[in-house]
DNA sequence: ACATTAAGTGATT
DNA sequence: AATCACTTAATGT
């Protein structure tokens, strides 16, 4: 566990956080898929991400799926924090995109760090302006963008979180995180293949201009 | 051989 | 861009 925070947060929190990190946070590893927060559920440890990758997910009400972003190694949720002062619920789904290594840290000594450590509190407020930068983002790919730049961002995307060019996913699944129809899916895909984008496999897609 | 699931296509709104 | 209806291909039992 140290030679991973050493790794991944060390240039960015100080010596005495990294230490009280190791004592109180739980390393655990999470299954690709696997929900680390539930929409309405009180949000109760922060999750550091060491590896692997989480995607972020609104719902509607009616249960569509909406994928907002993704979150790389070395980062956090920065909601948690917010919900943890407000005691409020999560209004979001994190799901695991890869398989990946989180520690969890309870969302009280958080609070304690905020102001105790400087890079701590630098760290969360950096958190939330990411996240509010890629948030703004997601607006604006759903907004401006048609459906065909939108799928090839998600393909990027999800290449590059995943570091690899050949995406195991059905049509079905881009669709849902897209929150539009199979059919679609399977349609523009076809054209960004005769265009030279993508090329695909069976049960899999090559994302070719990164 | 049959059922299930993923993906392709035409037509309609 | 969404939906329906139908087909085809691949995979599992």
């Amino acid at each position: 566990m140290h030679e991973n925070l050493q790794h991944h947060f060390g240039y960015k929190l100080e010596d005495e956080l990294l230490k009280e990190i190791q004592e109180i946070g739980v390393l655990k590893k999470v299954p690709e898929n696997d929900i680390l927060i539930e929409i309405g559920t009180n949000i109760t440890h922060m999750p550091l991400l060491i590896d692997g990758a989480i995607k972020i997910l609104r719902e509607d009400n009616n249960g569509q799926e909406l994928l907002l972003y993704f979150i790389e190694q070395g980062d956090t949720c920065a909601m948690s924090l917010t919900c943890s002062l407000a005691s409020n619920k999560s209004e979001i789904r994190a799901v695991a995109e890869t398989q990946a290594t989180i520690i969890l840290i309870p969302v009280q000594k958080m609070e304690q760090w905020m102001s105790k450590y400087k890079s701590w509190r630098q760290f969360i407020l950096q958190s939330y302006q990411d996240r509010l930068t890629e948030l703004l983002d997601a607006i604006d790919t759903i907004a401006f963008l048609k459906m065909d730049a939108r799928l090839f961002k998600y393909l990027k995307d999800k290449a590059m979180v995943n570091h690899n060019d050949f995406l195991q996913v059905t049509h079905q699944e881009i669709a849902t995180d897209l929150h539009t129809s199979r059919v679609v899916v399977s349609r523009l895909l076809k054209s960004l293949e005769q265009s030279g984008k993508i090329k695909m496999h069976r049960n899999n897609i090559q994302v070719v201009q990164l």
